[in-house]
DNA sequence: GTGAAAGCGCTAACAT
DNA sequence: ATGTTAGCGCTTTCAC
């Protein structure tokens, strides 16, 4: 069933069901009655492969994801599948390993796919305008930013909270508790990533108060997930884990540190204080809920689409966006007498 | 930049420019040289729309989800995307909300993006050979299959884990320490769901251990979430909650259930034992760990690939797995004394 | 308001 | 081994 089989159903030419199918105004409502009457009974549906090759364009648009299983992009994932869909346009999403170039990848799929735009969720924070020539499309970077000034403003966009500063009213929050000896659990693989802008907030607000920041006070884990976390603390327990209050960079992480504590015979809160960001919904089921600020995904996604289908359609210009995190109290964090 | 001019600046014909593309033997050494050395030089990557529209095929493979956040579903996904992508094909995610029809989405989504196989992950259990007849590519229902019997083997594909006799298994469990007063916490939205078979075998476990099966000891809520499933619990407690144990038919369920019943008093395991069914990653992290039934995610995504792939490719015929699952023992469960 | 016809970039007969 | 050519299904001038 093609548009040729719908014209000479209909008794109109090609052109006239073409101008049906693209809602053109140019159509008499007779034409148009008839023709959508006929596509309703053969159940037609346009060939997208044929439209993309004449407007050389496809509807795609690619989300590259570093790790689609981390709990805290899920959310993100759905709200930025619905806001595409919405849009008529596709998803196309790949998953890249944790040290993949997602630039690279991104543009592999760009011109492969023929992609009108991109969506990077998680990646690196140092891209050079170098990097950027590889992407010929409009793209948004969702949950992270450029931090270290190697680009201008102009040159991309982004939807992200303020990861240091974020970071830093938790660590506030631990410290506003009477606690002194706070541990930051954090990863150690790249020294451009949403770990290391976190850990620069926790660094602030220890140096601010004056508190010593010894080596032990930090612990590494090189990925960002729950075993990876719970190891990691588990070690730095067995080494005398001499502090009140872990700062975890995220809720995930926080989960492992925690049963770490619990089978080291440290309770939550009461031997040791907890507080995270990110905010998934598990941490809030468990015992004790965990104490975060708590990252708006859903808006993150939309946000993120809705900037980039208006460059596409819009041929808008490059916005930055940074939304507020909310603190959700929960019971892992108490005031240390 | 399109396969005429590189047949130019090649000096030789489109033709050739083609087969050397898709590798075909029928070139001259030197002029696939030559050839490679001009794509190359000029970062020439074919036009996917041209080919799909020739070959009347995409290279897309579409995956319909209900609910992409659902913990239990990333791991798969994220299996299914790696496969997808290794065999050369392009992933097109779609979410689906919980009344619509899979069925009918799938057949759009077909159509409209010229899909060359469906990966239907969490879907019905009643397809009749009518609704498939809205299909016409392979496709492969992941983690549930056809057990009502409307469906012959022969008619569709399936990775799934034996639903009911997993669950009779985790009930039995219940029974084995001690527990008569079981609740199932169950969703109640459709008949012929996950949740349904699942129940099934809690019933039959309850049945044949012969205990009574009353009302109460059926919790009910409309959705898979672990709110819905926090309230629900609250409220069997609030009515009474006469039980020494839960069976609930998904780890998510579960970790809301204990929620709601830390919070009325009553203690895991101690006042209550709870066993569920999912194995997702972050239950065995809370606290009591969640003593649960665990489907092997990772080996259901890629499974479904590989029959969807050799169904494409080699045309082989419609297959069925049934997983194992195992039981991962934490601190939910208590003898009953 | 409508239709004829020229491509979009590619593949696959069918020649040579 | 290589080239010529006819489409794949659609959009879009351009003419009427």
């Amino acid at each position: 069933m093609t548009i040729k089989d719908i014209a000479r159903i209909s008794g109109v030419s090609i052109t006239t069901v073409s101008r049906v199918l693209n809602n053109r105004p140019d159509v008499s409502d007779e034409s148009r009655r008839k023709v959508l009457e006929v596509i309703e009974n053969n159940n037609y549906i346009p060939n997208n492969s044929a439209r993309d090759l004449v407007k050389t364009k496809s509807d795609a648009i690619g989300l590259v994801v570093r790790g689609v299983s981390n709990p805290f992009y899920t959310d993100i994932i759905r709200a930025v599948e619905s806001g595409i869909t919405a849009g008529g346009y596709t998803m196309v999403m790949q998953q890249i390993g944790s040290n993949e170039d997602e630039l690279k990848r991104a543009a592999m799929m760009e011109r492969e796919k023929r992609l009108r735009g991109l969506i990077l969720l998680g990646g690196r924070f140092d891209y050079t305008p170098t990097d950027l020539a590889l992407l010929n499309v409009p793209f948004v970077c969702c949950s992270f930013s450029n931090h270290y000034g190697t680009l201008t403003e102009k040159e991309y966009s982004s939807v992200s909270i303020a990861d240091k500063e974020t970071a830093y009213q938790a660590v506030r929050h631990l410290i506003a508790n009477g606690h002194r000896r706070i541990a930051a659990l954090i990863t150690c693989t790249d020294d451009r990533s949403i770990s290391q802008l976190r850990y620069e907030g926790y660094v602030q607000a220890m140096e601010e108060a004056g508190f010593p920041l010894e080596d032990p006070l930090v612990i590494c884990t090189d990925t960002y997930n729950i075993q990876g976390a719970y190891q990691a603390m588990t070690r730095a327990l067995d080494d005398g884990g001499n502090f009140t209050a872990v700062f975890a960079i995220s809720d995930n992480m926080a989960i492992g540190a925690m049963r770490a504590l619990r089978e080291n015979g440290r309770a939550v809160p009461e031997d040791c204080s907890v507080i995270a960001v990110d905010g998934i919904e598990v941490s809030d089921y468990i015992d004790p809920p965990l104490t975060t600020f708590c990252q708006p995904m859903e808006e993150m996604g939309r946000h993120s689409v809705e900037i980039l289908l208006d460059m596409i359609g819009k041929h808008s210009g490059n916005r930055h966006e940074t939304l507020p995190t909310v603190l959700r109290q929960g019971g892992s964090v108490r005031p240390l007498v």
